[in-house]
DNA sequence: AAGTGTGAAAAGTTTCACAGCG
DNA sequence: CGCTGTGAAACTTTTCACACTT
């Protein structure tokens, strides 16, 4: 799932936990929309598949937001999930290898709802993904280095074949990327102060064929 | 990550450890193909991004295949691997929900690689969906049940609108689906000897967000 | 009465370290 | 000698259960 690093700071709060702190964030907007003021553990928890408790476990790895017989507040809550996951302003976010799968997701408008923005994709054969009418500026990779610094972007998706994944990755972190999302198919090395989260859609099914009998 | 079931079988064995299996099986075909015969649980661990420790343990959990003093031999592992991830022959998949995402997805040949085969895609407008000209054909949902039960698919992939998916789940469910790849973005509920598989991407990107300061 | 916050127990997972085999 | 296979230790994460607050 995740090959990622230790961080001097924020320690003894499981990796799991930072993951479901999306999930509640998620269930919290839904439940924001039908004008709930506060939320219980239970309730929130049956909306996020987790049990009260290790919601209140959860929560309780960042402060204390709860009140006793009532339940936690809503607005409040999502503020502070907010904060804790780094998501005050709006994230720029580039995209690297404009392929089938990179410009599949450049189409996806979803990664844009959340506070983050994809503003620009780069390929080493920009005309080619642009031949695919993607509403995102494609630019040729040779730009990538000045584009992430005067922008300073740290977050990237990376979509390049798998020949050319470590090296585009090397160039990334040093351009100042803090933060890749790798959907190739390799294990990436990199400094111990860049997280790498790694997504491999294949896999994703491979790991259900275990399950089905 | 995953809202997964206790299986009455295959119990002991860590989920981590399953999905690890799919890592080692990339990494040995890449092996393969510079025509290696045998790999050490070191080589094969680096490959992997894991210690040499937790690959034996993992490979443990399923019988013993290497041999001390040399290490494993790389088809023979494949060939189990395999078989501990149900991959012997071909599986069928359906994609439901052809919308944005989805039909990112059947443009992405991604997952026909690695002995899935999406074979066919339902949408509630099939229409729109064959505009995008897909390689893959896209039917009315009210096909779905018939086509799943008669191909035997046991796979589906899900990437409608939120409030459609638990609906969605409950028919794919009913026809005999028992592993679904979730792209929608709520907790599925399903029976017990249903596994789901949950993608979220907007959320691994906001997961990202903690680690970057 | 309802529901949080949290020590302490339980469960799950990873690493260590080394015996044993080819 | 090199490398697997595996008990036992270490560590991490989850669950339990209840004191405590509103």
């Amino acid at each position: 799932m995740d090959a990622d690093t230790d961080k001097p700071d924020k320690v003894d709060i499981p990796k799991k936990a930072i993951y479901r702190l999306s999930i509640y964030h998620r269930c919290l907007q839904k439940l924001k929309a039908t004008d709930q003021e506060t939320v219980s553990s239970t309730t929130l928890a049956k909306a996020a598949g987790v049990t009260p408790s290790q919601l209140r476990r959860d929560l309780g790895y960042f402060g204390q937001f709860g009140t006793r017989g009532l339940g936690y507040p809503v607005d409040n809550l999502i503020t502070t999930i907010r904060e804790a996951l780094g998501r005050e302003q709006l994230q720029p976010v580039v995209l690297v290898g404009a392929g089938n799968l990179g410009s599949a997701l450049l189409r996806y408008q979803g990664f844009q709802k959340g506070g983050f923005d994809v503003i620009a994709a780069f390929d080493a054969r920009p005309e080619e993904a642009r031949a695919k009418e993607l509403e995102i500026p494609v630019h040729d990779v040779s730009m990538m280095a000045k584009f992430i610094f005067e922008n300073e972007v740290k977050l990237a998706i990376l979509c390049v074949p798998v020949g050319f994944a470590q090296e585009v990755a090397n160039c990334l972190v040093a351009y100042g990327i803090q933060g890749i999302l790798n959907f190739s198919t390799i294990m990436l090395e990199v400094p111990s102060d860049v997280t790498v989260n790694n997504v491999d859609l294949a896999m994703e099914l491979e790991h259900l064929g275990y399950f089905i009998r």
